[in-house]
Parts: C-alpha cells; sequence; structure tokens
DNA sequence: GTTAACAGTTGATTTATGACAACTTTTTTA
DNA sequence: TAAAAAAGTTGTCATAAATCAACTGTTAAC
C-alpha cells in the first residue's frame, strides 16, 4: 500500500515548508528526527476512520479528500486535501484515533510525524501552535458551513456549492474535476449519484456550466452564487 | 441586555478557572487586565453569528446554547454552553466574527477578554495553547458527528442521540430539560417541532422515556443508545 | 382579569429526493 | 481482444418527513 522512502531524503522536500519555518532550530531538530517520509499512491489511504496511529500526516505534494464513511455505501467528502496541510491532528490532541479518513486522489509524498514529537513542539513554541490553532479555527469554520449546508439547503445549492468549491481549486490542480466521479461530487453535495447527474445535466442545458467529459467548467458563476445562498 | 459588573469584582470568580491555572503570573496579568465581567441574562444572546467582535467570552457561570442560524426560522442547536469554556474563539484565530450564534439559558456570567490578550498568551505560552487545541479538536470531534448526524441518521435515532445527550448533562445541570423547548429538542435533532412532539410521545408510549411537563427521564437507555447507532 | 401571543398537540396533505430498474458507455482485467 | 466490472445515465416509483391546518393549553401583556 505504502512505500517507504529514505528517511533522510530531502529531495522533494524537507521541512522547509512554511509551517515549520517558525520553529528554533532544535525544535525543527524534534519534527525532522521523528519524521517518516512516505509515497502514498493515488486511492490508497492516508487515515482511516476510527483507526488507531501515533503519527500525524503532513503533505509535501500531492492531493487527497477527506470524508466521513457511513453505512459503508454512502461516504461525505468533507474537503480536498491540499499540499501544505496536516491531517490526523486528533491524534495529537483528543483521541488516539483518526476521526475521518482520508484517500489519495493522486500519489502523495507525505510526512509522518510521531505525535508525540507535535505535541513538544507545539507545547514549547506558542508561534507554532498559534498557527495550528489557526488551521483549526478554519477546519471549524468549514464544518458549521458543511452543518449548514445539510441544514437548510437542498439539492440546487449544495450542488451549486459543491461546483463552487471544486472550481475554486483550479488554481492549485487545474484537472481537479478529472479526478473526482460523479460519485464523489455526489457526496460533496451530501445527495445521491443519479441525482448528481440529473443536476449536471440541468445546470448543463441551462447553460450554467460546460461538461465536458469528467471536467466540468462554470459558465455563469453569478448563478451558481445566487443558487447556493438561495439553498 | 447586559449589566456589566464591577470589573475587578472577585467575589463570584476570579481568573481562577482550571484553564488559567497553567498561565505564569505575568500572562494571567495580561488576561485580567483586559477582561470585564458581565452578566448575560436568560435569553440574552452571547454571540450573533456574523457579528463583528473584538473580544472571547469565557463562561464562569451559567448555561447558554449554541447554535447556527438558518432561514430565520429553523435554528439547529450545536450543543450546550457550560461554565469553564470559551465561546467565540474563532474572532482571535481567523475572521472578527463569530460564526455562530449563542443565547443564555440561564443567567450567566462571564469575562470578555481581549483577543489581543488570548492571542499574545496563546503565543507565549505553548502549555495554554496546547489547552485551547484540546478544546478545539474536541469541538471538531462534535462537529463531524452532527454532521454525520445530518447525514446517516433519520428522525429516531437523531432524537435519540438529542436526548441522550441532554440528558448526559444533568450531572452538571438536573433541571437542563426544564430549559428547553420542544423546538428546542427539535432543533438539537434538527427536525421540525411538530415531528419531535410525535416522536416524544412515541417513545413515551413504548416506556422509553417518561414525559413530566417539560422534563423527560430516559428509562431505557439501551433502547436509545440502539436507536442511536441504527440511525 | 380579559385578551393576545406563544407553546404544545394531532391528523391530513404535499414534496423533495432516495431507491430501483434498465440501459449505455467506459475502464479494467485476464 | 474478449469479458467483466465499474461508472454514467434516464425514467418511474416509493417514502420519510416537512408543511399545513385546526385545535388546546399555558404564559405574558395591557
Amino acid at each position: 500500500m505504502k512505500t517507504i522512502l529514505e528517511t533522510d531524503s530531502d529531495f522533494i522536500c524537507d521541512i522547509k515548508a512554511p509551517c515549520f519555518q517558525m520553529l528554533l532550530p532544535e525544535e525543527a531538530e524534534v519534527v525532522r528526527a521523528s519524521k517518516t517520509q512516505v509515497l502514498f499512491r493515488k486511492d490508497d489511504n492516508l487515515t482511516k476512520q476510527g483507526a488507531f496511529a501515533s503519527y500525524v500526516l503532513f503533505i509535501i505534494d500531492g492531493f487527497a479528500k477527506q470524508y466521513l464513511e457511513g453505512d459503508g455505501i454512502k461516504n461525505y467528502n468533507l474537503r480536498i486535501i491540499k499540499p501544505g496541510e496536516f491531517v490526523g491532528l486528533s491524534v495529537v490532541f483528543s483521541e488516539n484515533t483518526f476521526n475521518y479518513s482520508s484517500v489519495a486522489l493522486t500519489d502523495c509524498h507525505v510526512f509522518l510525524v510521531e505525535k508525540e514529537a507535535i505535541a513538544k513542539v507545539v507545547k514549547q513554541n506558542g508561534k507554532f501552535a498559534f498557527n495550528i490553532i489557526k488551521r483549526y479555527c478554519e477546519q471549524n469554520t468549514n464544518l458549521l458551513n458543511s452543518v449548514r449546508n445539510l441544514m437548510y439547503k437542498q439539492m440546487n445549492g449544495r450542488m451549486a456549492d459543491t461546483l463552487l468549491y471544486i472550481d475554486s481549486l483550479k488554481n492549485e490542480k487545474a484537472e481537479i474535476f478529472q479526478l473526482l466521479s460523479r460519485k464523489d461530487l455526489a457526496d460533496f453535495a451530501g445527495i445521491s449519484t443519479e441525482s448528481t447527474v440529473k443536476l449536471l445535466k440541468m445546470f448543463e442545458k441551462e447553460g450554467i456550466i460546460e461538461l465536458n467529459e469528467k471536467d466540468i467548467k462554470i459558465v455563469k458563476y453569478d448563478i451558481l452564487r445566487e443558487l447556493s445562498k438561495r439553498g
């Protein structure tokens, strides 16, 4: 499933990611000493909801999707994980388990950092901690938005939201839509795959979007934003 | 709406809450210097979704409910806020606005702490920061659970969840159910008030719960837990 | 102390969307 | 390269739960 590269390899990236810049040399050393670089292949699980773990993941390169597992058939996609983000911090700060699953959409170069190392550095370096809190706070806001979507919006609004969200990632990954199936989009919007297909066709017919194979091009942003607001 | 008590009054509580214990004397001083003690009366809003603010609330005494505002008629209740908890940390760490509303269920004694004071102490004191992250992490887990409930459960399961949650607060506040209307319970479960009434009557008829005025006594915990798991 | 507003209750009706079924197209596998 | 599996598509049908309406009991207002 996963291939461990040479631990000391820094040909792709050492701990030079912006997030680690604020560490003092000896703190950086703590992280460096306890990290392992790993390659997750497309479709590998980075985290599995409920699984025990003693490490946190830090994405060097590649994209993944974070999702909640349900009854086995229906999942709910929370977000796309991008380079420079942590995955599975809950292991450090509350339970020893991941509280969501995530799977690689492309090959992903990842650091696994021992949770003790993160805990130690957080306690020693308030600036680093501040940064972690900021990330948590953003995730919180996103989760609140998910709840709002599920509570207050219906199909149209949710799909509009999903399209706008995925589209906003095109800066960082132009082919993002190619990585996602109709079921993936459905799981972002929290609706069934069939409804997703019908909605997309409808949006296309109304000239709001263009469908070319898997790629989706938004033509009328204003209408989608209106749909999103309306619910 | 709110009554400002004497700022230096410590007859109810100084910053002796466990969460502040880990501060160094000079850090405690930063917090003490920038805090105001305020009394929110029952039904006063502690935070209003979308409102700008420069302070964070810390609950000394009293209970409140945290909720998301929707179309104006339907809200979604996220949790009951208890003494010793922060409210509105998002003001410090991302936007300058509250991303949810909250309203006092009882009179609430609250510290308002300037966001700069919190930011400063977080950056200086990693242990305090660690504690904040822990709280955020727990809230995150709770939000993930809310999403799971909305996505995967239907009425019975959601109401079972709600009853078990509120019931679990009886340790800290025995009369908790008296503070909540049917609509409140509905908003916790994310269903309509009418459905809530029908469900409660049904649970009562089946001997799962007992209804005495507003109080609810759970008789068969195992069945509710089963309903919650089933969805 | 009478009226008005609100909370609670119940049954009938409507509706958004999931589930199903049948089929085509694409991708994977052997 | 054939066969099988998976993804995408479309129309019909079923259903959980919201909405509506009508009513009762309770609390607040004047």
